[in-house]
DNA sequence: GCGAAGGA
DNA sequence: TCCTTCGC
C-alpha cells in the first residue's frame, strides 16, 4: 500500500494501555504504564503498517453535540483512575516530541474526528486505518477505510474491513448505528429498545435492513411483545440510533501534511523515551538511527507446537545444548539457540484444553533430560523450577544459567526480576516469555556481564552456588519440636503472668503490643518522662524503656515482656509453623537476588536471624538439632572477616600488623587510638573501639554511632577521625573509595561484584552522606560475601568429593553449619576449616573458628 | 548499614 | 503502613 493514514484513538488507547499493563512507575514515581503501552502499539503499527501519515484524535473534556440530543449520554461512566489520569499530559508531551499532531475539538468526540479523516482520505483515495477499541467506529468501514481492532489488552488486535465486520458482528458498516440505535449500548448510556439485546436487533436487521425500516414496519415482527416495544419506544430508538452515528463533517481544518510521520521519530522523541525509561522502545526503531545501536533487530519466532508426548520427547533429544525452558500453568516451552520455540500446551490452561498435556506426564516425558546433568538449561529462577519438579518427583540437573542471577549482578538495587520486565529492559517486548525469549535475553545478558566483567563471577560463583542453596534447602535443619512446645507453653505462662502484673501497675487492661498503646500508658497515664517521639507517636523502643528502668517497676515487666514476646511468637510459633512434618525439618529458602550487597538472604522462615546475644535468646539454639541422634552439627565461622578483608582492601599496615600477629582487634584498636600498650587498655575503651570497628564494617554514621555507645554526635565524630588517624591506610582507602564511586557511579568488590551508586549525586545532604558510606562499606561487605560464597562452594564440593555423609545445611553470612556423622565430626571440622580458610589468599589470613555439638547451642 | 518477621 | 527486634 503506497500511502496510508493512520488515527489513533487517543483516548481509548490509553485506557486499554492501561489496564493492559501493571502499574509501573519510573523512578521519579511517574506513573508511565498506558503511555509505554500507547508508545510499544503505536511503533507496532508503523512496523506493521508503514503509514505515510499519522494523526491521533481526542475527545473534547465537556459536552458534546450528543449531549443536547440526550442529557443523560455517557452518564455513570467510571472516572478515569488516578493513576492514568496525569498520563494524558504525559501523552501529549511525547507526541509532540514526536511531532505527531493531536486532533480535539470542542463538542465532538474522537469517534467524529476519525470519521472526518476518513471521509477525507476517501475523496483523496488514501488508505485508512482507524485504531479503537470503540465498536462505534466499525461504521466508517469502507472501501478506503479499515479499523485496527484492540480485542483484547495491546497484544490481540484484529484488522477489520467490510467483509471481516460481517463475519465478526453480522452485520455491516451502515448498519452499525442501526445495531446501536437498536440494542442500545450500556457504556455510553444509550438506551435503545428496552428487552433487546444484541441477538434480537441482529435478527431485526437481517429481516429489515435498517432500524427505520423496522420502526415502520412493527407488525411484520414476529412476537407481541416485540410488536409493542417497538411502537412505545421507536423514537427512542431512533434518537440512540442518532447518538450513534458518527458525525462526518467536523468543523475543523485536518491538515494531512501536518499528519506526515517521521520515522524514526526526531532526536528529542527518542531522549523523551529515554527520560521516561523507555528505553525498550528505541531498541525497536531502525537500526542507523538508534542510539546505541547494536541491539539485535526482533527477528520473529517460529514456534511449533507439541501435542503428544513422543514429539516432546523427540524434541528435547534433538535441541542443540544450551536448551532453554520456561513451565508456566500454561505451557511448557522449549528453545536453543536457533529462532525455534516448542511449546507443549499443558491442562490447566482454559484454551485447548481438549488438547493440553498432563503437566506431570509432560514432565515425566523429558525426565531423562531433565535429570541429565550434562544437558545445560537455561532457566529463570532455576531454584524455584527445582523444587517445584520435584514435587513431581523429577530432579532438576544442569542448572547452567538463570536469567534472574544475571539479572542481580548486573543490577544488584532492582527490587525484583520478573522475567517480562528483563526482556522489556533488553529490548525484546514484555508480550512473549517463552524459551525462545528467554535464550535471546541471555545473549543480551552475557554481552552485558562482558562488558561489565562479571562474566566470571557467574560462572564460578553464582550459578555453583545455585545446587549449593538447592542441597540446603533440601536437606533442612532439623527441630526438636516435641522440646520447642513445651518451651512455648512455658513463655505462653510466664507471658500471661507479666501481663496481669503490667495491667496491675497501669491500673487496666490494654494491648502491650500496641506501641501507641503502650506510649499512652506509660507517658500520659503514669506520667513517666518520654524521650524520643516517633511520627505517629511515643517512642517506646528498648532504648528508651532501658532509660526508664528504675522509675517504675511496670518498666522491667515490659522489657522482659517485649523480649519473650519476641522470642515467643517469632522463634517458636513462627518456628514450629513451618516445621516440615514429614521430616521434622525446616526447609528455609536462600535469596540470590536480594541483597544490595551481595549476601545472600533467608525466608520461611529466616535462619540467619536465630537469636544469639542474650542467654534467653541463645537456649533457643537447644532446639536445633543435627538430623539423627548418631550426627552432629560442625558448625564454622570466620573470625572479623570484614576487618581482614578492610585490612586487605586498605593495605593498611598497622591493620595487617594486627591481623597478621592474631591480635583482638578490638584491643588493638583501642591501643593504637589512645596510644596505651595493649595489656593497658581498659574494657571501656576495647567496647568503644568495638563500636567504632562495628560503625566502620555496617557503615554507620557519627549519628548512628553516637545512638550506639550513648556518647554524642560531636563525641561519636570526633572517635571516627581519631580511628581514621590511627588507621591512615584505611582513611586513604576511603577516601578513594568514595571518590573513585562518585567518578564511576558505582562501586565494586574483590571478585568484582558491582553496587551502583546513584545517591552520591543526589542533591539531598543525608542521600549524598549515606551514598558515601555505601561506598565505603559495600566494597568490604560485599567481598565478605564473595568469600563465604567461594567458600561453601569449595566445602560443598569438598565433602561430595570425598563422598562424606556430611552437608552443608547453613549459611549466616560469616558461619557454615555442616550436619555430620559423629564418627565424621573431626575430619568434617578440619575440612571446613582448611576449605574456608583457603578459599582465597588476602594479605593477611581468614581464621576460622570451629565446634561440634549435636545443638547448634553446643556447636557455637 | 542490610534484611526478615510479627503485631496493630 | 509503621514500629520494633533479631542476626550479621
Amino acid at each position: 500500500m503506497a500511502e496510508t493514514l493512520v488515527v489513533i484513538d487517543g483516548y481509548s488507547l490509553m485506557h486499554r494501555a492501561f489496564y493492559a499493563l501493571p502499574i509501573l512507575s519510573n523512578k521519579n514515581g511517574i506513573y508511565t504504564n498506558a503511555v509505554y503501552g500507547f508508545c510499544s502499539m503505536l511503533f507496532k503499527i508503523v512496523a506493521d503498517y508503514a503509514p505515510s501519515y499519522l494523526a491521533v484524535a481526542f475527545d473534547h473534556k465537556g459536552p458534546t453535540f450528543r449531549h443536547n440530543t440526550f442529557e443523560a449520554y455517557k452518564a455513570g461512566r467510571k472516572a478515569t483512575p488516578e493513576e492514568l489520569r496525569p498520563q494524558f499530559d504525559l501523552l501529549r508531551e511525547v507526541l509532540e516530541a514526536m511531532e505527531i499532531p493531536c486532533y480535539e475539538l470542542a463538542g465532538y468526540e474522537a469517534d467524529d474526528i476519525m470519521g472526518t479523516f476518513s471521509r477525507l482520505a476517501e475523496e483523496k483515495m488514501v488508505p485508512c486505518l482507524l485504531v479503537t477499541g470503540d465498536r462505534d467506529a466499525w461504521q466508517l468501514i469502507g472501501n478506503m477505510t479499515r479499523v485496527l481492532f484492540t480485542r483484547k489488552g495491546i497484544s490481540q488486535v484484529e484488522c477489520l474491513d467490510t467483509a471481516g465486520l460481517v463475519g465478526l458482528a453480522g452485520v455491516t458498516p451502515d448498519q452499525v448505528p442501526d445495531l446501536k440505535g437498536l440494542m442500545g449500548d450500556a457504556s455510553d448510556n444509550i438506551p435503545g429498545l428496552p428487552g433487546v439485546g444484541e441477538k434480537t436487533a441482529l435478527k431485526l436487521l437481517g429481516q429489515f435492513g435498517t432500524l427505520e425500516n423496522v420502526l415502520e414496519n412493527p407488525d411484520q415482527v414476529s412476537g407481541k411483545k416485540l410488536q409493542a416495544t417497538i411502537k412505545e419506544f421507536g423514537d427512542q430508538a431512533r434518537m440512540s440510533k442518532q447518538l450513534a452515528t458518527i458525525d462526518r463533517e467536523v468543523p475543523l481544518h485536518l491538515d494531512f501534511a501536518a499528519c506526515l510521520l517521521q520515522w524514526p521519530p526526531p532526536q528529542k522523541a527518542l531522549d523523551k523515551f529515554e527520560s521516561l525509561e523507555m528505553r525498550s522502545l528505541l531498541g525497536r526503531l531502525p537500526q542507523a538511527q538508534t542510539n546505541g545501536g547494536d541491539k539485535a533487530p526482533v527477528a520473529e519466532i517460529q514456534r511449533q507446537r507439541l501435542t503428544t508426548l513422543e514429539a516432546l520427547a523427540d524434541c528435547v533429544a534433538s535441541l542443540k545444548d544450551p536448551v532453554a525452558l520456561t513451565l508456566t500453568p500454561d505451557a511448557l516451552t522449549l528453545a536453543d539457540s536457533t529462532e525455534r520455540e516448542y511449546t507443549v500446551a499443558l491442562k490447566q490452561s482454559l484454551l485447548d484444553e481438549a488438547e493440553a498435556l498432563d503437566v506431570q506426564a509432560a514432565v515425566q516425558a523429558i525426565q531423562g533430560f531433565l535429570e541429565d546433568d550434562k544437558r545445560p538449561k537455561v532457566l529463570h529462577e532455576a531454584k524455584k523450577l527445582y523444587h517445584l519438579l520435584l514435587t513431581m518427583g523429577v530432579t532438576l540437573r544442569g542448572i547452567a544459567y538463570d536469567t534472574a542471577i544475571s539479572a542481580y549482578l548486573l543490577n544488584a538495587t532492582a527490587a525484583s526480576y520478573p522475567l517480562n520486565q528483563l526482556l522489556e529492559e533488553a529490548g525484546l517486548g514484555s508480550e512473549q516469555q517463552g524459551a525462545a525469549m528467554l535464550m535471546r535475553l541471555k545473549s543480551v545478558q552475557s554481552d552485558e556481564m562482558a562488558k561489565l566483567q562479571l562474566q566470571k563471577l557467574f560462572d564460578t560463583v553464582e550459578m555453583p552456588l545455585v545446587d549449593v542453596l538447592i542441597e540446603m534447602e533440601t536437606q533442612g535443619f532439623k527441630i526438636d519440636s516435641e522440646a520447642l512446645r513445651t518451651t512455648g507453653e512455658r513463655f505462653a505462662d510466664r507471658l500471661a503472668l507479666l501481663a496481669d502484673e503490667i495491667y496491675t501497675h497501669a491500673q487496666g487492661k490494654f494491648n502491650i503490643n500496641s506501641t501507641k498503646q503502650l506510649g499512652e500508658v506509660l507517658f500520659e497515664k503514669l506520667s513517666l518522662p518520654h524521650g524520643r517521639k516517633t511520627k505517629t507517636g511515643y517512642s517506646t523502643d528498648n532504648e528508651v524503656l532501658e532509660g526508664l528502668r528504675g522509675m517504675h517497676p511496670i518498666i522491667e515487666q515490659v522489657i522482659e515482656y517485649r523480649q519473650l514476646m519476641k522470642l515467643k511468637s517469632t522463634y517458636i510459633d513462627g518456628m514450629l509453623a513451618v516445621i516440615d512434618r514429614r521430616d521434622q525439618k525446616i526447609h528455609t529458602s536462600f535469596q540470590q537476588t536480594v541483597t544490595a550487597t551481595g549476601r545472600i538472604s533467608s525466608t520461611e522462615p529466616n535462619l540467619q536471624n536465630i537469636p544469639v546475644r542474650t542467654d534467653m535468646g541463645r537456649e533457643l539454639r537447644r532446639f536445633f538439632v543435627a538430623s539423627a541422634p548418631e550426627r552432629v552439627l560442625v558448625d564454622a565461622d570466620y573470625s572479623q572477616i570484614e576487618l581482614r578483608v578492610l585490612a586487605h582492601m586498605s593495605g593498611d599496615a598497622t591493620l595487617i600488623d594486627a591481623f597478621q600477629k592474631g591480635q583482638d582487634i578490638h584491643t588493638r584498636t583501642a591501643a593504637e587510638m589512645w596510644g596505651v600498650p595493649m595489656d593497658a587498655v581498659t574494657g571501656q575503651m576495647r567496647s568503644n573501639a568495638k563500636a567504632i570497628n562495628f560503625g566502620i564494617v555496617y557503615g554507620i554514621s557519627d549519628f548512628g554511632l553516637a545512638r550506639n555507645t550513648g556518647i554524642s554526635r560531636t563525641q561519636a565524630a570526633q572517635f571516627i577521625e581519631k580511628y581514621f588517624e590511627t588507621y591512615p591506610g584505611v582513611k586513604a582507602y576511603m577516601d578513594e573509595a568514595v571518590a573513585n564511586a562518585k567518578d564511576a557511579g558505582y562501586v565494586t568488590t574483590l571478585l568484582g561484584r558491582r553496587r551502583p551508586l546513584p545517591e552520591l549525586h543526589a542533591k539531598n545532604y543525608n542521600q549524598r552522606a549515606f551514598g558515601e558510606r555505601v561506598a565505603m562499606n559495600a566494597p568490604i561487605q560485599g567481598t565478605a560475601a564473595d568469600i563465604i560464597k567461594l567458600a561453601m562452594i569449595a566445602v560443598n564440593s569438598a565433602l561430595r568429593k570425598a563422598d562424606m555423609d556430611a552437608h552443608l545445611i547453613l549459611q549466616v553470612h560469616d558461619e557454615l553449619i555442616v550436619d555430620a556423622a559423629a564418627q565424621l565430626q573431626d575430619t568434617v571440622a578440619a575440612l571446613m576449616r582448611r576449605e574456608m580458610e583457603q578459599v582465597l589468599a588476602l594479605k593477611v589470613p581468614l581464621a576460622v573458628d570451629v565446634h561440634a555439638g549435636y545443638t547448634w547451642y553446643d556447636a557455637k
